[in-house]
DNA sequence: TCCTTCGTTGCACATTATGCAACAGTGATT
DNA sequence: AATCACTGTTGCATAATGTGCAACGAAGGA
């Protein structure tokens, strides 16, 4: 592992929160000003920092250069985009998000705004944890058991909320059920009075290869109602499906 | 100057461009595959990059959550779309585009699709000429004189086309003539059979602080007819600067 | 089964990253 | 105008980390 890599890009962690000056980089890296300086000059030569007239470093362009071509290698995206519009307006206007597995987590790789004034918190390459969410279910539920093994042990079983899932068997569990449903949901347990249903996209060798799911507050559906919306949640990862499968042949 | 970090950063660039092996990875770099790898490993670490099931490397989700946040940054984008769709629209679905002034170049923020069949190549977050472009010409013509002479000599007249801008004094009386107009065009500079004509966005103390392009083929439009669309550029320049001053305060 | 290719690990040392001290620049205050 | 405080930058020496080598293990193909 390198470590004046990791600094860097701690770095650029950090300014995806908000601007900083050098002594701030690095009080925050615990470094020398001079090594976070270095650093700094490093990333600004190359676009992925900007400096204005304050001398105080932010983002730079190399970042929405990267992150457009990063979005555009999960091709999945293009393919699912107007099934989950159609998808939040059959539903009453709730978010619907596509997420995929990467590295222990699941990844929104995108997102339909809910158009009610209560909503759940959400970004486009945040990660999402695969125990107390939705469509981290629905992605573990379907994985080779090998590989399913791997990842269950890799999990640390964080409590969101006092009804997340506690433990690998109470998981194991559910994601049986979720196999065996063909859908899985989140009963507040990533966030408090949050409902989630999700699906499966799968690909024409039928593995998962993206989840979708539809969430909503308790103000505006009560659990039950949420799971109403399954039937439409399916027809969607299905016409997704087989908009995917037409298109990698 | 970090060398490992300058690697790092290459290794980022190049898998912009498509997935890499270990091996391709290390060949391109030029250093040895464990030099190559724990560079790999460390950016997967913090989801710079991400394997795939045959050890293939491809961008990581951090790219598409940073650059995300590097977008938001540029709280104009926002004022501006609208208004880039709409004068998009006027102007007969031409490409239209939104730049800003960074580190020696202009960078597209944002940009409306053309609607017709022969377009010109650009990306949100790619750089553009500053000599070679309307938008990097409107970018320079308004910066206090000391700082555009430091930019000036920063510029390196490449020769995008027989018509590129080949010198200084050549750039300088076309940002004369821009700041006197109070607009740019690009004919067929930077690209040959495309003509382009910019107008900058200001802030309430005047200052420029984006540019906006509309760019057209000549099998579209003539020269004389792409310059015709310039009182419409003006008006959702203008629009979009009251809206910015609106918002700042 | 054997061979080839590719990714990984451990070790030693070469090279680079680091921090210190001093300096330069800027803005605010007296 | 002069001084002070703060912040960014430069040069130097050395400490620490990055690097490449050799060996190994895993996976796929013949």
């Amino acid at each position: 592992m390198s470590q004046s890599l990791s600094r860097a890009l701690q770095i650029l962690i950090e300014l995806g929160e908000g601007e900083r000056s050098l002594d701030q980089v690095a009080a925050s890296l615990e470094v020398h000003k001079t090594t976070a300086m270095r650093l700094l000059h490093t990333l600004e030569a190359d676009r992925f920092v900007r400096r204005d007239d304050r001398q105080r470093y932010h983002l730079g362009s190399r970042l929405f250069a990267l992150g457009g071509a990063a979005l555009a290698q999960h091709a999945i995206r293009d393919v699912a985009q107007p099934h989950l519009a159609r998808l939040a307006a059959e539903t009453g206007g709730q978010a619907v998000h596509l997420a995929a597995y990467e590295n222990g987590t699941a990844i929104y790789l995108a997102k339909v705004e809910s158009t009610h004034a209560v909503r759940m918190y959400s970004r486009v390459g945040l990660p999402a944890a695969l125990h107390a969410t939705a469509v981290g279910k629905v992605l573990v539920a379907d994985l080779p058991p090998g590989e399913r093994d791997a990842v269950i042990a890799g999990i640390e079983f964080r409590p969101f909320t006092s009804r997340t899932i506690a433990d690998a068997a109470g998981y194991r569990e559910v994601l049986a059920r979720t196999r065996e449903q063909g859908w899985a949901e989140d009963a507040a347990e990533h966030e408090d009075f949050i409902n989630c249903v999700g699906a499966p996209v799968r690909d024409e060798a039928g593995r998962v290869v993206a989840a979708v799911s539809v969430s909503v507050p308790d103000v505006i559906l009560p659990r039950e109602g949420v799971r109403a919306l399954v039937p439409q949640l399916l027809a969607a990862t299905e016409a997704i499906s087989a908009d995917w499968a037409g298109r990698s042949s």
